[in-house]
DNA sequence: TAACGATGTGTACACTTGTTCACTTATGTG
DNA sequence: CACATAAGTGAACAAGTGTACACATCGTTA
């Protein structure tokens, strides 16, 4: 039982990837980093960068990967805590802001990645996007919301919120992480934006 | 009274700014350029760099401001253009579709700039939506569009329609340049976006 | 015409960059 | 335990980078 390891496996190619979100976290754009500079700021030297990918845009995808898994558990606590119907908008948009400012630094790099330079990573993000909205069309469908609408328009319409929601991750990203005031104005702006859409949704093809 | 200037000034700045479109145009990210690539592109010696611009933070300023020129060039044409209240919509996103492939480039630097890597450039950008948004607001007023909207409803109305359509942008430009098929969806998709808005907006406190 | 300021050029320097190579070291499995 | 393999290291290199300096060119104006 070795109970101190001195190197646990994937350890650098963790740090390595912390590494690059931490210079995003810091104002620096994805795709101005280079290989010598995640290496120096992860503390590991240049060659090891090569034993876990394969180039800057592999270490992109990869991070767009565990994006997935940080928007999978956002999905699951929004699903948990958004009890009734009224505050559903409300709620779901303060989870959203909740998450963005915990992981700042992974949608930051979300925020770039939808018109960075890889158009892999490009892709993986816009992919991320569309799963996400048509979980949300599915939720809607389970809590009986919108049924008056077929399934293109709700898909058009969960389309159009997550766009709009994703297009708050600028507002939040670039107002001071701590700023309370803002966020708080924010929250509030993206919440009316969206109750403007299912409103509009909500008499869509009905008139 | 020196109508005549011999030799164009600035245009070497010209050239520089073009250069650094033309490779944001190929696909690279504008904050990923540097000094001496711009250069090497424009065809001039890395030193006259510094005679027209501090920075890659400035030239990026510098083209937020004729980005500027190209927007307001682009509402001028909707406004000229944009006839029957029925098919408004339609022909706005049209021109904002041809607009988007005539000046690929500028706009791709736009949706780069949004989430990028210098601030001021960001909030150069941000404000000429800001600017955008006003102007949609005051086209509606006049065409008598929307009246019961207060002045501040309208202005969330426009600004959702402007963060609408330049989300768009990032679907335009990540497909090839001349797929006229999937332009016609993204144009298609756009206009139901903004339709749905305004059926939103129609209905806003009004039920 | 002469002088000036703005613009363009060539050279140089001190760093940084991506990538390679041969090497040590640690880890998990038979 | 031993061994294959994955992970980490340091030195080296050719290219590319930002920037400074001194000089050349040109149009404008005194």
């Amino acid at each position: 039982m070795a109970d101190r390891p001195k190197r646990r496996p994937g350890e650098t190619r963790e740090k390595l990837m912390n590494a690059a979100l931490t210079l995003v976290g810091k104002g620096r754009h994805f795709a101005s980093l280079g290989i010598r500079e995640v290496t120096r700021q992860a503390g590991v030297v240049p060659t090891s960068f090569y034993r876990h990918f394969r180039s800057m845009d592999d270490l992109g995808l990869q991070l767009v990967d565990e994006l997935g898994l940080v928007l999978r558990r956002m999905m699951r606590e929004a699903r948990a805590n958004v009890l009734q119907a009224d505050k559903l908008i409300e709620e779901s948009v303060g989870i959203f802001v909740a998450h963005a400012q915990a992981n700042r630094s992974f949608f930051l790099f979300m925020a770039q990645g939808l018109a960075g330079e890889s158009r892999a990573v490009q892709e993986g993000i816009r992919s991320e996007m569309r799963f996400f909205a048509s979980e949300l069309a599915n939720d809607l469908r389970r809590l009986r919301l919108m049924e008056h609408l077929s399934d293109a328009d709700l898909e058009l319409t969960c389309d159009l919120v997550v766009r709009t929601v994703a297009f708050s991750l600028t507002d939040l990203l670039s107002i001071s992480e701590d700023d309370d005031y803002q966020i708080g104005q924010v929250r509030k702006r993206t919440t009316r934006f969206l109750q403007m859409i299912f409103v509009g949704a909500g008499h869509w093809q009905s008139d």
